[in-house]
DNA sequence: ATTCCTATGTTAGATTTTCTAACATGAACT
DNA sequence: AGTTCATGTTAGAAAATCTAACATAGGAAT
């Protein structure tokens, strides 16, 4: 269903709101904007506006930085399950083509610690689904 | 599931959102909550903040506007509704015990005109419940 | 131990959004 | 002609949000 993917996609969600919903702060969420780990809407007046998906990632970014991960570990894993969803094969080679040595290290120690945490973070992503109806 | 219930009625929306969901003005909006159709929840600033019910419900106002009801009689179906959703059988003689002649005359005809139009419109209702998941 | 970096807090000033209250108005009704 | 209803419009105030800048604790690297 691709309605289904509109629905969820759907600039509905005052920074405000998002704060309460996630528990981060303004400052949090546009930190995280700023490295790219979201892209909510904008009103005519600038204002953001979130959709549910940008909930779920906030809320799942909220899990990975309990776990220790940062920006740049976040960034490669939604990286990584993007093209997973997508079903590319090429991905191992594609997505670490410009990595350095040593965010290639870290980035695998993170996947190696956090390969069930996805997971789970996947179930706390429908935690907010859940709210609606 | 109460649950379910907590959910739609969690305030969530701001008005701007609200105008583009229901196309309302926001005019419109707080004429039916001058007129007590709906009650939208406040944040600590004052500023409306809708849940799903709400937005549900203006829905059918708009509908019911759109067929010509007015304030007293989109009330007064809420009214009915609710009990009705209560499953009380005194309804009949309990809410129309305060109404004049003229306005129960009204309120007939517009449940015979629109009877199937409420039914409708409780699909309508559901419309935006499938915006989400 | 010092320095650097990362993630976050805090503050300031500008801009947008929303609020209430008031006045205006066309359509329908009396 | 005068009312009432539903809505538009405007004005001024207050709240929410924006960006940019500076501050800082804790870890990492040197």
């Amino acid at each position: 269903m691709s309605g289904k993917e509109i629905r969820r996609s759907m600039p509905l969600f005052s920074i405000g709101t998002v704060m309460q919903l996630t528990e981060l702060s303004a400052r949090q969420i546009r930190y995280y904007e700023e490295h790219q780990l979201i892209s909510p809407a904008r009103t005519e007046g600038n204002r953001r506006l979130f959709s549910l998906n940008d909930i779920d990632r906030l809320l799942e970014i909220k899990d990975l930085i309990d776990q220790g991960v940062n920006m740049a570990g976040i960034k490669q894993l939604f990286l990584v399950k993007e093209q997973h969803a997508n079903g590319k094969e090429q991905h191992e080679t594609k997505v670490k083509r410009d990595l350095t040595d040593e965010e290639l290290r870290r980035l695998l120690r993170n996947e190696m610690l956090h390969a069930g945490r996805l997971n789970r973070s996947s179930l706390r992503q429908s935690d907010l689904s859940r709210f609606f109806h």
